[in-house]
DNA sequence: AGACTCACG
DNA sequence: ACGTACGTGAGTCTC
């Protein structure tokens, strides 16, 4: 059992800062309950930092704040003492919330762990060390509880909360060693170094910024939607000659196929029967009117639920914005993700979609300032392949759908038809998915023969595409993983799986990740190298947002021209590959209605 | 809790 | 013969 003192005096608390004060690092962990979603409440700090030197500070016994003058402040800011800890994003706005400036964030074990193995389900830190180092640590469950019997950590005995937590901060201090030497043994201590621990701060920041919403908009735009979806509802059931649950899809497969007999030829299925997703509800079309109304209900009805009324609930009080979260341990590629509201999905496409984006607006005096990769992961994919017709291509400067269409039937680029360019078009997004004959076809609405010969054109032009393709596959069966250009993993144990679909699943995925996943290590790099030079250029200006291939910022709107100029030239400097990256950048009053910038 | 559906890149 | 594009998060229904 690991000894944790229990700092509740003055006195002792003294006694801790002193010692942090002539340490090179420590681990830390803060300790909060939430009274609700908007706000947290402090109730212990958690230290070690060598053997025996574990500490609980219990804020509660203390008369005043331990972050005050003369506390623990000095030592948070100090960039020469390094800062372990799991999970550090959280402790960094907490500690901004105290007004304390983080320094020194040093190694943030959730996020080593991640590396090492992108793939894992989670990263809860018992799991980590019993993987790690085959111990057992008390999970939070067994402190707190779980479900509805779940309690508070305000609810729990002091005794017991300092030795949870203590063992916990000096379980991660030993954790610390044992990752640093797995990421210095598989090659990711510069990815860890220089890309993931400097992002950290910043992706803190953007969240603590948040984005600022119309939340009457969107109101108004529910109450509509609803009154819409009420009349649709109508004219749905009186199609059907029956009343029901329109979401319900146990429901609606029973009206459509039982009661309006409906063709069930060709109708995909899913594990409980016919599926009534919308690519399915295509192929129905024409077979009864029932059919777009329910489309047109299904797109609305999405739409209000998830945007109109579920965002004007999320702005937070006290900023009057949008805190997201953007996970930095989640997916197996190595993109970010974002949840609480995930604003990386706010619709684009629609109409009504259009209306949400006009939602996010700037403050009075500002401009949204958005900045995207043009086409980043088939330049990604030319690069990485070093094919020299798609090299030629982008080299070229034109519309690359284009290109490809011209290079693949050998005709000039001005006789290439709408319909051979979205073919085109559909083969250079689905090369980095792996995709096949029948996804083209559906995808570029030609017949699954014409799109197999289309394929094999394809790979006859791009050869160099074709051979990076099947040697990455071939890495990913050597080596049992694939990286991305800065050396960030993903295992895929399924490659050795004897059933053919599940192998031919790993292939697809050990072909998109390098590819997806390098994307998203560049746009990172973008980021911290914008986060560092933005107060520079304008010091007022924000960066808000991180949507895969681009970046949201807020900008007073007299310095857009410069910073809209300065974003773009660090995105398209930031790496260099054998083609021209390329970043284009639009300006407005909100997130919808943006027009493009020439700088 | 799991399935289904659908919003985004 | 079959199912087939990669990566996410969230709302709703069903059991």
């Amino acid at each position: 059992m690991v000894k944790c003192e229990i700092v509740n005096t003055r006195e002792k608390l003294n006694n801790l800062i002193k010692k942090l004060a002539k340490q090179r690092a420590f681990v830390f962990n803060i300790e909060t309950s939430a009274p609700d979603q908007f706000s947290v409440k402090l109730s212990g700090i958690s230290f070690c930092f060598g053997e025996g030197e574990v500490y609980y500070i219990n804020f509660k016994s203390l008369s005043v704040s331990p972050f005050g003058k003369g506390g623990l402040r000095g030592i948070f800011e100090d960039p020469k003492i390094k800062k372990y800890g799991h999970d550090l994003k959280d402790a960094f706005r907490i500690l901004r919330e105290q007004d304390i400036l983080f320094c020194g964030v040093a190694f943030d074990t959730m996020i080593a762990a991640y590396l090492l193995n992108p793939g894992a389900r989670t990263y809860d830190l018992d799991k980590i060390v019993q993987a790690k180092m085959g111990e057992k640590i008390a999970a939070p469950e067994s402190l707190l509880g779980e479900g509805r019997k779940k309690i508070s950590l305000e609810a729990v005995p002091l005794e017991a909360r300092a030795a949870y937590f203590g063992e916990r901060a000096e379980a991660t201090w030993r954790l610390v060693e044992v990752l640093d030497s797995e990421l210095e043994e598989n090659s990711l201590k510069k990815l860890f170094l220089e890309i993931e621990m400097p992002l950290l701060p910043v992706l803190a920041k953007m969240e603590m910024d948040g984005v600022k919403i119309d939340a009457d908009l969107l109101e108004k735009y529910s109450d509509k939607a609803e009154r819409d979806l009420a009349k649709l509802s109508d004219k749905i059931f009186k199609a059907a000659k029956i009343k029901f649950n329109i979401d319900s899809p146990t429901q609606l497969r029973e009206v459509l196929f039982n009661k309006l007999k409906i063709s069930t030829a060709g109708i995909g299925r899913g594990k409980t029967g016919l599926s009534t997703a919308a690519g399915e509800l295509q192929k129905m079309k024409g077979a009864h009117p029932i059919i777009e109304m329910l489309m047109e209900y299904r797109e609305l009805s999405k739409l209000r639920s998830t945007y109109f009324e579920a965002l004007p609930k999320l702005v937070s009080p006290g900023t009057g914005r949008i805190h997201t979260s953007f996970n930095q341990a989640i997916t197996a590629t190595g993109r970010l993700s974002s949840s609480n509201p995930n604003l990386q999905n706010i619709p684009t496409r629609s109409e009504a979609g259009q209306v949400i984006r006009e939602a996010f607006i700037a403050s009075p005096g500002f401009k949204i300032l958005a900045a995207d990769y043009a086409h980043i992961e088939l330049r990604i994919i030319a690069s990485m392949a070093d094919d020299a017709e798609m090299i030629k291509a982008f080299r070229a400067g034109a519309d690359i759908h284009r290109q490809t269409a011209s290079q693949i039937w050998g005709i000039p680029s001005e006789k290439v038809t709408p319909e051979i360019r979205q073919a085109a078009k559909t083969i250079n997004f689905g090369v980095t998915y792996g995709m096949g004959a029948k996804g083209l076809a559906e995808g570029a609405g030609i017949t699954f023969e014409e799109a197999k010969k289309f394929i094999v054109k394809y790979f006859t032009v791009y050869e160099g595409v074709r051979n990076f393709l099947e040697e990455t596959r071939q890495k990913a069966r050597d080596q049992g993983y694939v990286e991305t250009l800065f050396g960030r993993r993903r295992y895929l144990p399924e490659i050795y799986s004897p059933i053919p679909m599940i192998r031919a699943e790993a292939e697809r995925m050990a072909i998109n990740m390098p590819v997806q996943g390098t994307a998203a290590d560049i746009l990172k790099l973008a980021m911290i190298k914008i986060n560092d030079e933005l107060p520079k250029v304008s010091p007022a200006a924000k960066m808000i947002l991180q949507v895969h291939d681009e970046l949201v910022f807020e900008v007073p709107g007299k310095e857009i021209k410069k910073v809209a100029g300065f974003v773009k030239e660090a995105m398209e400097k930031v790496v260099k590959l054998k083609v021209p990256v390329v970043a284009e950048v639009e300006a407005g009053d909100n997130w919808g209605k943006m027009e493009k910038l020439v700088v």
